[in-house]
DNA sequence: AGCGGTGTCATTTTT
DNA sequence: TGACACCGCT
């Protein structure tokens, strides 16, 4: 296969790039991950580099994950262990840090590989303890900003010391909680996702010779996105590549949206400073957009004053104007794009649509206009499957489990369900524990046999103490998705759950049976627990889009890297977007411009872009007036058309409108669906053990995981087997196993499919032939089956 | 120990 | 609107 074809000259030249430092700027819809694909492509088949000494980092699990499958498609062999590594930075320093991360307790007392992840969440709870160490309330400073300068200063390499000079009383307060904060990561030996970055820095630093392995191996190093690599992403850059300097960055300076989170713009801005004799490659070319689109995105950007300087063009047509439209408030606002999207899908159904809006309480609105219209949605981003309550909470029991130190897991745990251990004996634990320095774990080992405690919160405590024992042996003895089960019950988590009789009861049960999938098939794959909780940590399921579903509403943060026949831009507004809060620097001002320009150039036909006269803010009472975004501002007159509801092109009457609309709601159910995960967690398992592609066993999973997402609960209801197909996979079933009883049948035990393979029970819903079984099939998901129409048979 | 009432405060969030 | 901290009652 030749590599090249239909590729321009300039990004043959990107790919056919050997020796020495490459900045390829790539602007938005210029064919970037091509480019890096075929580049790891041709360097393998063409230059006959070893696969593995080839190392490409991404900052999303969705962008590895696509460029892996690209990279194998155009190998035309699945990606091996032999082949090339294409992974996010934090996975590749997770796995750094585990295999060859020991001589870091020279520079980190305690540390050892097995070390805990804590995600945000863990973070927070984190500092709050260390608040209540000190004796302190959130009116100094907030826990959220104590956090957010916490980390930026380790993103700077800074220590509490570094802070305490600080010359303002508030940074002072703060480099306490930092000093505490990391004394305190360091007794329950984890690392916060700053730290797998800055730990892993420091470990290729200090240890020459894991450096040099590491030098020795990887030759061609590729980093994606780099306009939003921090300070620590940068260095790891540089250790990695080491004198080498093999180094290709692929990025565009007016698409860097992260600051806030440590992204820091110089990285790209300074790369020839960085490398002298550094290359650069430009890729203007835009292949995704209209011109009117691209013109109109151009001249917005051209506002900010720190940049490079580039100017997209295109081969492609005109196109229409570009679309504002000015509405009464915000509901109207809303009822636009639903009827306007309605109009476009219902002239062509396979068109697809995003709303892109600043803020996340922005969806609300939009997500009512959409289901009164009947319109299904999907909702990407927001809350991972990872993140919910009830799946922290079992996953809190399964990291204590492997590390008793883990304080963090233990408070959130000790008490849920309620087992007598309130809030007092916490208290007094915690006490114990800061004056002693002590882990709550050994704390409370201590305590029990002090006889301090009242009789009562004793017995609570031993109990306590018992049932993680237990828990421990269990998943000593148990193979992982038993251990699992056993410790849902044991721990009367599922119990408690199952007194919930509500609809969210249900959906948290149904979460805890896709926990279990998700362990089912990690076994199967061979993964341990540490694999399982590395991954649960570092996945944050924005992922996939569905495929199947025309709508996406989604932040214009996490719509880069995609693109949408049609775009809608909702909530222009001064103080909103731009936010209210960058209105302060020039700096933060010219971000909201970058991401504003990133929400533009995700449209390839279309653009429309909305705002409201007024709007209601919060739950206040009465709508606020506005101002129309500066950015609209900003686009030249004749690329738009600008309307307002009174001259309505589109002949909207929205009034008369809602006559209809309330129509629409009675005819149809809700069907919009939040990002759902189940067939992420499925995806990850399948990129790491076996191959996405498109032959071969693996091509039905995939055609699963595209399918629209829905809840277990509702694929039942809608009359398919799961997820959208049908779940025996071909009607009436042969009378072969129907005589062979099902006896025995129940959750735990592991059944053959003829079609899925080998699979675990995990719910058994009635008795008998017509019982319905929740099954987890490694590679496709969770499948709802009645026993006796299905050929399947208990195995051994 | 655990519930419910009241007051306060609001970005974005790749991992 | 909704997440939360805090407080007082049982």
């Amino acid at each position: 296969m030749d590599f090249l074809e239909g590729l321009n000259s300039r990004q043959r030249e990107a790919v056919t790039h050997r020796e020495g430092p490459l900045l390829i700027l790539a602007g938005a819809g210029s064919g970037k991950t091509r480019v890096i694909t075929h580049r790891i492509a041709h360097l393998i088949r063409a230059q006959q580099v070893p696969a593995p000494g080839i190392l490409a980092v991404t900052f999303t699990n969705k962008a590895a994950e696509e460029m892996r499958h690209r990279v194998a498609q155009l190998l035309g062999e699945p990606l091996s262990s032999g082949g090339p590594i294409v992974t996010t930075f934090h996975s590749f320093c997770v796995r750094l840090l585990r295999r060859d991360g020991k001589s870091l307790s020279d520079l980190r007392p305690a540390f050892t590989p097995q070390f805990t992840i804590y995600d945000e969440d863990d973070q927070l709870a984190l500092v709050k303890s260390v608040y209540r160490q000190r004796g302190w309330d959130e009116s100094q400073v907030q826990y959220r900003i104590a956090l957010s300068r916490i980390s930026h200063a380790k993103n700077l390499k800074q220590t509490p010391e570094d802070l305490e000079k600080a010359p303002d009383p508030k940074t002072k307060l703060i480099a306490n909680v930092f000093r505490d904060y990391e004394a305190r990561l360091r007794e329950a030996n984890a690392l916060d996702f700053d730290d797998l970055l800055l730990q892993a820095v420091r470990l290729l630093e200090y240890n020459e010779q894991v450096r040099e392995a590491y030098n020795h191996r990887f030759r061609f190093m590729m980093v994606d996105e780099y306009q939003d690599t921090n300070r620590s992403q940068y260095e790891l850059m540089r250790l990695l590549t080491g004198r080498r300097s093999n180094i290709v960055v692929v990025g565009d300076e007016d698409q860097s949206i992260y600051s806030w989170r440590g992204a820091d713009i110089r990285n790209i801005l300074d790369f020839e400073k960085d490398f002298p004799d550094a290359k650069v490659i430009r890729l203007e070319q835009n292949y995704r957009s209209t011109r009117t689109i691209l013109e109109a995105a151009s001249a917005v950007v051209a506002h900010n004053r720190d940049r490079k300087g580039k100017w997209l063009w295109t081969e492609g047509g005109e196109g229409s104007p570009a679309v504002i439209y000015r509405a009464p408030d915000a509901e109207n606002e809303a009822l636009f794009i639903a009827h306007t999207i309605e109009k476009i899908l219902r002239a062509d159904p396979q068109d697809r649509v995003a709303v892109l809006y600043r803020t996340n309480a922005q969806s609300r609105r939009i997500e009512e206009a959409l289901r009164r219209y009947g319109r299904k949605y999907v909702v990407v981003g927001g809350f991972s499957f990872y993140q919910r309550a009830e799946v922290k909470d079992i996953l809190a029991y399964l990291k204590l489990v492997r590390s008793l130190d883990d304080s963090i897991s233990l408070m959130r745990i000790i008490n849920v369900p309620a087992r007598g251990i309130g809030k007092t004996t916490l208290d007094q634990i915690e006490r114990f524990a800061f004056a002693h320095h002590l882990s709550l774990w050994s704390a409370l080992e201590r305590l029990i046999d002090s006889g301090q405690l009242l009789a009562r919160a004793e017995a609570a405590l031993r109990a306590f103490r018992e049932l993680i024992h237990r828990l421990r042996s269990l998943f000593h003895d148990l193979p992982l998705p038993r251990a699992l089960r056993a410790l849902m019950l044991e721990t009367g988590y599922k119990a408690m759950l199952e007194a919930d009789s509500t609809p969210q009861g249900e959906a948290r049960r149904e979460n805890l049976d896709e926990l279990l999938s998700a362990a089912a098939e990690a076994a199967m794959r061979g993964e341990t627990l540490a694999d399982f909780l590395d991954h649960a940590a570092l996945s944050s399921e924005t992922d996939a889009l569905d495929a199947g579903v025309a709508v996406s509403l989604l932040t214009a943060h996490n719509a880069k890297g995609l693109e949408f026949p049609i775009v809608f831009l909702a909530g222009l507004e001064e103080g909103l977007f731009p936010h209210s809060r960058s209105k302060n620097s020039e700096a933060m001002l010219e971000e909201e411009r970058r991401l504003f320009y990133v929400g533009m150039t995700r449209a390839q036909k279309r653009l429309y872009m909305t705002w409201a006269k007024s709007r209601r803010r919060y739950g206040s009472d009465s709508d606020e007036a506005t101002k129309r975004s500066r950015f609209l501002e900003e686009i030249p007159r004749e690329l738009v058309e600008d309307f307002s509801e009174a001259e309505d092109a589109s002949g909207l009457d929205l009034s008369a409108e809602r006559h209809e609309v309330r129509e629409a709601v009675r005819r149809h159910r809700y069907t919009g669906t939040a990002q759902n995960s189940l067939e992420n967690i499925s995806r990850f398992f399948e990129e790491r053990g076996l191959p996405p592609l498109k032959t071969g066993p693996w091509a039905p999973g995939r055609a699963a995981a595209s399918a629209p997402s829905r809840a277990p609960s509702e694929a039942a209801a809608a009359g398919t087997g799961s997820f959208g197909r049908p779940a025996t996979g071909g009607g009436a079933a042969p009378a072969r196993f129907r005589s062979r009883k099902l006896a025995g049948m129940r959750p735990g035990v592991t059944v053959a499919h003829p079609k899925y393979g080998s699979g675990l029970v995990l719910r058994m819903e009635g008795t008998g032939e017509e019982a319905k079984l929740t099954i987890s099939f490694p590679g496709h998901g969770l499948k709802k089956i009645v026993a006796k129409y299905a050929e399947i048979k208990i195995e051994e």
